[in-house]
DNA sequence: ATTTAAACGCAACTAAGTTGCATTTGTAAG
DNA sequence: CTTACAAATGCAACTTAGTTGCGTTTAAAT
């Protein structure tokens, strides 16, 4: 029985031996990813157009999702709410760390309500953080 | 009596006369500028590293602050607070428009006070939101 | 076991941004 | 006004992130 496989195709992905791995990959990473850390990760397995091209599809599928990065790079994160493929429900803040430049998503803090304030029509709101992140103040 | 060049030399730099350019292409807009979308303008007469160069000691000079783009490319607006070098002060919230892809500084929307939650020592906030612009919704 | 649409690998490409170095220019001192 | 020099600019080559088209392979339904 794989937990990988299941979650794949109940988002209606095809599991295929790769997509289980990158779903692994961020799965056992507590904060995110940038595309980039996980081409070197997989690049000597995995061909990096594949690995753009699935990253696109587990976003699309609410799996992940994009966060900020301290450098301007893609960024991304496993879902914690529940995600369904084409509508993403994040209502948390982002951490950048000043020290590491690692992105934590922070589930405590969520982003304030302003749907329709000064006739913006304001249908997303993100709230990104500077400051430390608890492995580095230790 | 030339504005631009005061204002460089005020926030210590010196004003070239591609710099008094590069300043007014700012202060001419609006909203805010991709840096390709100032190579666009300028490359003609300017070199693309030059321009680079620039607009980094503007942004850390105090003269511009660097905003969120639509399409994750780097994109800056003149600052209205009363900026220092080296030290920004914005509290006001970022609007990407779904429709034009611009951004725009929000003066009435200001950020929340976070500074100590949860022990991760903020030093810094950014609300983004999306939704339209005052242009897109006539 | 067969079939087929979706996924993958490869290679070539684009676009954004950077770097080193030679030349030019703003500005302050003489 | 001229000189001198640090700072700014131009040029060209480079790096890095990300994309695209197309032929081949594979998951999964029949």
């Amino acid at each position: 029985m794989d937990m990988f496989a299941e979650i794949l195709k109940q988002k209606g992905l095809k599991a295929t031996k790769f997509r289980k791995t990158l779903l692994k990959t961020f799965a056992d990473c507590n904060s995110s990813l940038t595309t980039n850390e996980v081409v070197k990760n997989l690049e000597s397995r995995y061909n990096k157009a594949t690995i753009y091209r699935a990253i696109y599809s587990f976003e699309k599928n609410g799996i992940i999702h994009q966060v900020p990065d301290a450098k301007g790079l893609s960024r991304y994160a496993l879902c914690m709410d529940n995600c369904s493929p084409g509508i993403h429900h994040h209502l948390h803040a982002h951490l950048i760390c000043n020290q590491c430049d690692q992105t934590y998503c922070i589930q405590e803090i969520s982003v304030p309500s302003l749907s329709n304030a000064y006739g913006l029509n304001i249908e997303n709101a993100e709230l990104t953080l500077k400051g430390n992140c608890r492995s580095c103040r230790l």
